[in-house]
DNA sequence: TGTACATCAGTGAACGCGCGTTCACTGATGTAC
DNA sequence: TGTACATCAGTGAACGCGCGTTCACTGATGTAC
């Protein structure tokens, strides 16, 4: 189970282990519990309560960390957009993103943040900093605010409901193109 | 517990009965289980299995309930909108459902609907069909299809986010006033 | 460099919990004659 | 109108399950002298 040289009885970093045990898991559908994590870093299934304080607060990290993959994946490399069709990619791979990982975007979202989490609420944060700024960017005139909240409900609407089967498509190029057109529709209407 | 003279063994609408008491604790922030609802409707934890296949089946029809109730919350009294104002209403009522039931609109929307549940699907897409047939009748020239998406994202997405703490408010109406100027900002910004 | 000891990070047995579901059952109802 | 009987809608005991969490513990690590 240990990687590197360390023994099997003192881990070196199971917090870590257990954070991408809890993300393997997540991502290949199985269903989530703290004792599950456990089994599946091959440690006993009281161990993780030396990193972490209950199963809640394991929900939270891994939450915490797909706020911040996410907003890589929308920020890195990209560069923030600079015109409507930029836009238009930043929903695209946000709904992406969900896709991609459906059990993780239903941990970060599932269920409202837990204020006493601060990297979790500040994560979340960042990210409508992140579309706050775009939408400034592309739209310098226009309310910053009520567009960053119309933005992000709009990406985060269209993801949710697509991952719930609400909304159907054949193929994720289909939802790419679905969003990319749901979004210039519904911007380009008041024209 | 019988409201009506029949006796307490047979029971005369169990059906409807657990249905309701769902429906309560649901909106009661219960936590939600065939046996307490069994318990709830004062009945043994088996009784439900005469009148749902299952727990899912059980949850399935609530769902289908609660889309019924939002399409007529939307629809009735109201009226098809005809204007862009009216459509902000339609936003703002949308949120409004999610936020004074949460734990119906979650059963609702957070899982896959099931194919196999009919009630529940043709509901769902009732609800799909309305915002295109509303969309439709303000804006007769765009992509009826793509702006329904789009409409039924943004408001669902808003939903999401303010009941998931994601975005905040004060009070019902500061809710209200933010979707209706995120709607409003969003359509117009291409103007 | 070697040793004593405090600290730290694990173990493993045990707890109580509520859940979904099965099973054989029984009491009430309604229908055929 | 009265009775026999099939059907239906409940009961209640029991099952196995995995969960989160507690507890006293022990083996490994690193530090002070």
């Amino acid at each position: 189970m240990s990687t590197s040289g360390k023994t099997a009885y003192h881990h070196g970093d199971l917090r870590a282990a257990l954070l991408s045990a809890a993300m393997e898991m997540l991502e290949g559908g199985e269903p989530f519990s703290l004792r599950a994590v456990a089994r599946r870093a091959g440690v006993s299934p009281t161990a993780p309560y030396r990193h972490f304080k209950d199963r809640d607060a394991l929900e939270s990290a891994l939450a915490a960390e797909g706020f911040r993959d996410l907003l890589d994946g929308l920020g890195g490399g990209r560069g923030l957009p600079a015109s409507l069709p930029d836009l238009a990619e930043f929903a695209v791979a946000y709904v992406a993103f969900a896709l991609r990982r459906p059990a993780l975007f239903r941990v970060m979202f599932g269920k409202p943040c837990d204020g006493a989490d601060d990297e979790r609420v500040k994560a979340a944060d960042a990210l409508h900093q992140l579309l706050a700024d775009a939408l400034d960017r592309v739209f310098p005139d226009a309310d910053a605010e009520a567009l960053a909240s119309a933005g992000w409900g709009l990406a985060h609407g269209l993801a949710c409901l697509y991952l719930d089967g609400k909304l159907r498509a054949a193929s994720d190029e289909e939802v790419a193109g679905r969003v990319r057109g749901a979004f210039l529709a519904l911007v380009s209407v008041g024209a």
